[in-house]
DNA sequence: TATTGTTATACTCTATAACTATA
DNA sequence: TATAGTTATAGAGTATAACAATA
C-alpha cells in the first residue's frame, strides 16, 4: 500500500503546464535565432506570408497571421523602417496598401528562415524525428477537434 | 514534376503556431469549464497547490506557480474576498502569511478539479488515450532537454 | 454606406521599485 | 541587514473606437 498521494500539487504534471511552457521554450529559441537579422517572431511570420505568393494587402495578411489590422500597421511600420518592407497604394483600389519585400528583405527571409529551421531542431533535438512527427499529428488533431 | 512551392506561407505548418494554439484552445475550454466555481485558471492551481499537502506562506505558493510575489497578492486577495482561502500570520514568523483552504474552498476545489479533468479529458477526446500519454511524454522530453 | 489604413486610447497581464513590519 | 507582504507604477502586448481617404 503506497503512501503516495493519487495527485499532487506540482504543475508540471498538468497537460497546460506543458504546453505553456514547451510553447515559451521554442519561442525563446526562434527569437534568439531571428534576433541576428533584426526581426521577432511575428515579424518573421510576415515576412513569411510576403515571401510566397503574390503581394498582398495590410488586411490580408493580417487576416493569415490572424492579427488586428491595427497591430499590423506598426509591424509593417518596424519592417518599412529597416527597409525590409514597402508599402504603396494599390492603383486598383487606392484604400489599399499593396506590401510587398524588398530585394533586402528576401534575403533577409532566407537567412532568417535558415536560422528559424535550425532553432526548430535544435528544440526538437531530444526527441526523434518519429516523436516529433508524431508531435505535430497529434497537436493538428487537437487543433482540428 | 509538381508546381506546389516546397514551403508555403501558411502558418498552420509550424510548429510554434501549433503548439500555441494547443495551448490557447486547452486554456478556453479549462477557463470555460472553471468559470461556474468562480476561478480562472491561476485560481485553480493555487487551489490545487494548496489543497494538497501543508498550508504554505504566499511566497512558497507563488515559487509553486512560478508566479512574482506581487502577481500573488491580488490572486489571494480575490481567493480571499469570496471565502475560499483565509490568511493569517504565522505565529512562528510574522512577517510571514499562512495561506489555507477554508472548508467552502476545499469543495469548490473539488467541484472545480472534477470540471477541469473533464475539460481536459474533451481537450483530449480526439486523439485517444495512447497518442495524449504520448503527447505528455514528448513534452516532457522537450522541456527537459 | 462600407472598407482600408491610421491614430489614440484603454485594457490585461506581469514585473520592478519602494514602503512597512518583522526577523 | 534581510525577508514577506503590500502598494504604486511602468512596461509589453493587444484590442476597441474614432477618423480620413477611398470605394
Amino acid at each position: 500500500m503506497s503512501t503516495e498521494p493519487r495527485t499532487t500539487s506540482d504543475p508540471r504534471e498538468l497537460l497546460g503546464y506543458l504546453l505553456k511552457h514547451a510553447t515559451a521554450k521554442l519561442m525563446a529559441k526562434t527569437d534568439e535565432a531571428l534576433a541576428p537579422f533584426g526581426v521577432d517572431g511575428k515579424e518573421f511570420g510576415a515576412l513569411r506570408v510576403l515571401a510566397h505568393g503574390e503581394p498582398q494587402s495590410q488586411l490580408q495578411v493580417a487576416r493569415t497571421l490572424g492579427v488586428d489590422r491595427t497591430t499590423m500597421v506598426a509591424l509593417l511600420d518596424a519592417l518599412e523602417r529597416r527597409g525590409t518592407v514597402t508599402r504603396r497604394p494599390d492603383p486598383a483600389d487606392r484604400r489599399r496598401n499593396v506590401v510587398e519585400l524588398t530585394d533586402a528583405g528576401r534575403q533577409t527571409y532566407r537567412d532568417a528562415s535558415a536560422a528559424f529551421a535550425a532553432a526548430e531542431a535544435e528544440f526538437l533535438e531530444g526527441v526523434g524525428p518519429r516523436a516529433a512527427a508524431q508531435l505535430s499529428r497529434t497537436l493538428r488533431a487537437l487543433l482540428d477537434g
